[in-house]
DNA sequence: ACAAAAGTGTTCCCGCTACACCCATGG
DNA sequence: CCATGGGTGTAGCGGGAACACTTTTGT
């Protein structure tokens, strides 16, 4: 094989699994193509990578683009590059998740023309999407329901003060099974990762539960990671 | 950006990180290279991924080119594409592990031109590597250490029939700890994986051990997987 | 006989599971 | 006062960790 220098420019691009919960479902973010092939299908957000950008930083880019956020952690998964996965050539493809906060902004209008407009999907409603991302979105899906049982990563999800139920419901909804409260409760406050705040839930019709805030702190002594939810 | 046909020839390479067990020490299969950059560095095996193939025969086929061997089950597991890491251009690539039995085959000659020979490195004596070949190591390396814990995937490091030391050894070399003899043994016979033989090791000046065999059957059935190891 | 590794059980502790009732609040 | 979810404890079980001596074999 030639490694001509003007070989070495590669074609690829970035998908992005955007995770949101809201209104006690879990929903991923899609946008409406505008553009061939696959016109007018549901696709993940994704897109080429530019020369001159890092995979990473191509994948913030993209998301920005279809949210109009920053500064969201996004893990890298897998990297399809099926021969026929796109057709009008060899085009592999860096898939990445996040997990975000939707609050308020639910309704999201793309800053992109290849996006006809981008809707939060539940995940119990998704249709077939353009090219492979199907596939992706199922392997992607998986990947964060392991994740999920063995690492507290649910909270990125949720908005900044919670109760422990909403907590619960998320990992219900995620894992697709019922927990058990008291279990549940035993657990997450074990982990130690929880402040509590001196606050409660408004405006609901029965008893107001305690909200709490995740403590990034302490999340990093007992993981001892980097505090990557929120990348500064 | 535009997207005219002729862009969609995506250049990117697959790089494998081979283990291997031998004299009690985990080692990889690196390769000398012989061509620039980097010309005479080691580096992991790789290459880059013709456009008629999909990146896991790529793959397969590095593996081939490497070792002669065939059929071994790679599995993906992260996908590098920082700006600087290839001097002459943007470069992905998607980097691969696998573990392979070594036995008699300890000199490999490569089938390849752009290795001038390759070589079983003592993982406790890895050189720096060309490229950013060293980071793709450590990142591969964490992940077999950590998989290592959860599932029982060495036993395609050792020979056909092996002595419950041996199974502790790798399983300590990898781990780089200690473990207790009689809990090892007591919790892998729980796994109810391996195949006990009629059969004791032979020249050794002490008493000779059981050997046993890896049973795909009770492995496939307890982990419902299909039986990746040697994909037929 | 001795050197070297094979082989073998028990106890303790911790974390997970299962399980049901009273409490606070708003309407 | 009632409907709705908030909040709480305990007992049993199972898996992991710690720990040391006897047996077999070749030299």
């Amino acid at each position: 094989m030639e490694n001509l220098p003007q070989h070495f420019d590669s074609v690829f691009t970035v998908d992005c699994i955007i995770f949101g919960f809201d209104e006690g479902e879990l929903k991923i973010l899609l946008i409406e193509r505008n553009e061939e092939p696959f016109n007018g299908w549901f696709a993940l957000p994704g897109y080429f990578v530019e020369k001159t950008e890092s995979i990473e930083s191509a994948a913030e880019r993209i998301l920005y683009e279809c949210t109009g956020l920053k500064g969201i952690y996004m893990e890298q998964f897998y990297t399809f590059g099926a021969l026929e996965r796109h057709p009008q050539g060899r085009v592999i493809t860096v898939a990445y998740y996040a997990m975000i906060r939707l609050t308020n902004q639910k309704d999201l209008k793309p800053v992109t023309t290849f996006a006809r407009q981008a809707v939060w999907m539940p995940v119990k409603d998704m249709p077939e999407l353009a090219f492979d991302h199907s596939r992706i979105f199922r392997k992607g899906f998986e990947k964060i329901r392991n994740k999920i049982s063995y690492q507290p990563i649910a909270f990125e999800l949720l908005p900044e003060k919670f109760t422990l139920t909403q907590l619960q419901h998320l990992y219900e909804v995620i894992l697709n099974k019922k927990l058990d409260k008291r279990n549940f409760r035993k657990k997450m406050l074990a982990y130690d990762i929880l402040k509590e705040l001196d606050e409660k839930q408004k405006g609901v019709s029965y008893r107001a539960a305690k909200l709490y805030k995740f403590d990034k702190r302490k999340y990093a002594k007992h993981f001892n990671k980097e505090l990557t939810f929120t990348k500064e």
